[in-house]
RNA sequence: GCCGACGUAGCUCAAUCGGUAGAGCAGCUGAUUCGUAAUCAGCAGGUUGGCGGUUCAAGUCCGCCCGUCGGCUCCA
């Protein structure tokens, strides 16, 4: 007699040991289809595994979080048997589930995405015969013995401790994987490939060079469409598409990963700093800026020469050695060095909108968001030990201010000493200890990476999340333990003595660039009024308004807006189609009737019309939702 | 840097097997004076990313270089 009991505490018992697919069978059929696995005392196993002893036992369905990612492991499982069936020649790797799907690392001749239609029929064709997945166990000599021909899973399989080892089969294929997989290949419904590119195995460049090929799973075509769906609507978004729609920046052979910033770019470029000068004027920071080039000593002292070299770009000038700043943080060292500092001068905010040069791979420059210079919103914040709690809350504090602004969300994660560290078990426990109170105080909840931090000292990061759900690292606050030591910064402390200071680096934008390419995907090229380039356009009715137009324009260039008047003879509609087609905020008609009445008729971007709106009222309502930064408008009251 | 794809007018894209580089939009000229997403006509616009090669003939085939994109890796 077996007895199982389930989640809600009923107990189920069996004459024999019952495979999963049984125990779901008997609370009801419609669990047994939509049962992909399950928890047999807390361990994910097979369906159709037999529960050969008393166990709690939880059925995942595929409504469970797991679910999906078992699924897509038998996806990949899926492409792989219908890959070796089209090319038997293909040596098979690893194929682990991703975030978004799953990819499987195979040795073969390059497969495009034109290959994608051929092998997505030979999948269709495996989910269709519904072909058992099932579990085999063996011993690492008959492992070894039955992937003679892989040279891959062989050396895998070297490297695995003794024991048995699991296989799962399905048909003709069969795969070296520790599971668990649904229970056959008909459980994954909807699937696709995504594309394909290069990968080492065992990323390793010397090693040999495999076709990833992409593709992500779902448990029915809906979310398969949803997502394909979000893939348009971000590539719809990319921001090197936008940026040359809305003529906002261009990249040039001639300085390849280095951004061009238009006129219209700029506007939006300065709305970004205006605003950040302001919050942190707010918050209690000094301005600074620091050369771009300095001398090959400096980067010896920080340590850059020895350990950053190959990212900086450097130049022999009157036979001295120079290197162009990759980060600022030395030129923040001379400059606290060049006075004694008092414990009554701490905490110090130096804050320094910073041009950096890094020199990366040319392989991973993509438009803003990866570039060779950009612009760090850097501040160091120098401080005593008992300051940090208080600081790092600050800095969280504005790092929500400045997000929220913008509508983007945000989690934490707190990254603690690695395996190479430089400084003492008790600095490292005093520094970590001030974060993490920081954090508590702060009251969000933060992921923890146990040994990922800098060498220097430990961090929080900021990903940020925009509006299609995508998150990407901006800000970042570090803690450094190093170059106050290189630089041997201190101050004197109230007892007269001269104590080192505790010294953060943070930015919240994190790269200028990046950040502006965020937002012009995370708004979709329709940018809040305050960072529009253009907000207002003024659409004369014919030829002989344009004066008047001009006169209006006038009043509101005067009230500070940014406006333009198209006084080109040219229709109304065509005016009104390309307005809307570079997603002015504001498209203002003037015809015989707005003179008349010193009316406005107001275009919003959803294709509405208030008329009659009051000039007076409609500066009035527009200052003020620039001034709040609204992220929307709410409409202008009549005359 | 490595692997793959790509690079044609300001922009978006055509050009069959190697056989005279085309179109729409933008621009210029003229006409049209218009009530909320494209008025009409004409004109002009190119060393096909660069250098070299094969060929009677190269946008097309080959080599090298540059750049872009997707990955690897790394990171703001």
């Amino acid at each position: 007699m077996i007895s199982i009991t389930l989640p809600d505490g009923n107990i189920k018992r069996f004459d024999h040991a019952p495979t999963g697919l049984e125990l779901a069978r008997s609370i009801s059929e419609g669990l047994s289809r939509s049962a992909v696995a399950m928890e047999v005392d807390r361990r994910l196993v097979d369906l159709n595994a037999p529960i050969d002893h008393d166990a709690a036992v939880r059925l995942v369905t595929t409504r469970d979080a797991e679910a999906l990612e078992i699924m897509r492991h038998s996806a990949a499982h899926v492409m792989a048997q219908a890959i070796l069936r089209l090319y038997p020649d293909a040596k098979l790797t690893i194929g682990p589930v991703v975030e978004e799907g799953f990819y499987y690392d195979i040795d073969m001749p390059p497969v495009s995405e034109e290959d994608f239609p051929r092998i997505e029929a030979e999948i269709r064709k495996i989910i269709q015969a519904k072909l058992p997945i099932r579990r085999r166990e063996v011993t690492k000599a008959e492992a070894l013995s039955l992937y003679g021909n892989e040279p891959y899973k062989l050396e895998m399989i070297r490297e695995l401790a003794d024991g048995t080892i699991s296989v799962y089969e399905q048909g003709e294929f069969a795969d070296l994987c520790r599971g668990p997989h649904v229970p056959h290949t008909g459980m994954v419904k909807a699937i696709k490939l995504l594309k394909v590119s290069g990968a080492y195995w065992r990323a390793d460049p010397s090693r040999a060079q495999l076709q990833r090929i992409y593709g992500t799973a779902f448990f029915d075509k809906k979310e398969l469409d949803d997502y394909l769906h979000f893939l348009e609507e971000a590539k719809r978004r990319n921001h090197r598409k936008i940026g040359q729609a809305l003529d906002l920046f261009s990249f040039h052979d001639e300085a390849p990963g280095m951004a061009f910033f238009h006129p219209k770019g700029m506007v939006i470029w300065n709305a970004l700093l205006d605003y950040w000068r302001e919050v942190h004027r707010a918050a209690g920071y000094v301005e600074t800026k620091t050369p771009i080039l300095l001398n090959r000593s400096l980067w010896e002292r920080s340590g850059h020469w020895a350990n950053y070299r190959e990212n900086m770009y450097t130049a022999t000038i009157d036979e001295v050695e120079y290197a162009i700043k990759p980060m600022n943080c030395p030129g923040g060292m001379l400059l606290y060095n060049r006075t004694p500092h008092s414990y009554r001068d701490l905490p110090l905010r130096a804050a320094e909108i910073g041009l950096v040069h890094r020199h990366e791979l040319s392989g991973v420059l993509s438009g803003l968001f990866r570039v060779r210079a950009f612009h760090q919103d850097d501040a160091h914040i120098f401080m005593t030990p008992e300051q940090i709690e208080a600081e790092i809350l600050g800095v969280l504090r504005l790092v929500e201010t400045i997000y929220s602004t913008f509508g983007l969300g945000f989690h934490l994660e707190l990254s603690t000493r690695p395996q190479k560290s430089i400084g003492t078990d008790e600095q490292w426990a005093q520094a970590t200890d001030g974060l993490k109170s920081a954090l508590a105080a702060y009251g969000k909840a933060y992921k923890l990476n146990e040994g990922d931090g800098a060498f220097y000292g430990p961090k929080i990061d900021v990903h940020i999340k925009d509006a299609l759900g995508r998150t990407w690292q901006c800000g970042t606050i570090q803690l450094d333990m190093s170059l106050p030591e290189r630089f041997n910064l201190h101050y004197v402390a109230r007892d007269n003595e001269r104590r080192r200071p505790i010294m953060i680096h943070r930015v919240i934008y994190g790269s200028i660039e990046r950040f502006l390419g965020i937002l012009v995907e995370h708004f979709a090229g329709r940018f809040p009024l305050w960072m529009s380039p253009l907000q207002a356009v003024l659409l004369p009715m014919n030829d002989e308004l344009a004066p008047y137009a001009q006169a209006v324009k006038e009043r509101f260039d005067a009230a500070g807006l940014r406006t333009e008047v198209d006084s080109r003879t040219e229709s109304l509609n065509r005016k009104v189609r390309e307005a809307q087609l570079v997603h002015t905020p504001l498209i203002l008609t003037i015809g015989a009737r707005e003179k008349e009445a010193g009316t406005l008729a107001v275009r919003t971007l959803d294709g509405k019309v208030a008329h009659g709106v009051d000039q007076a009222r409609f500066i009035d309502t527009v200052l003020d939702n620039i001034r709040r930064r609204a992220l929307d408008f709410e409409g202008f009251p009549k005359a």
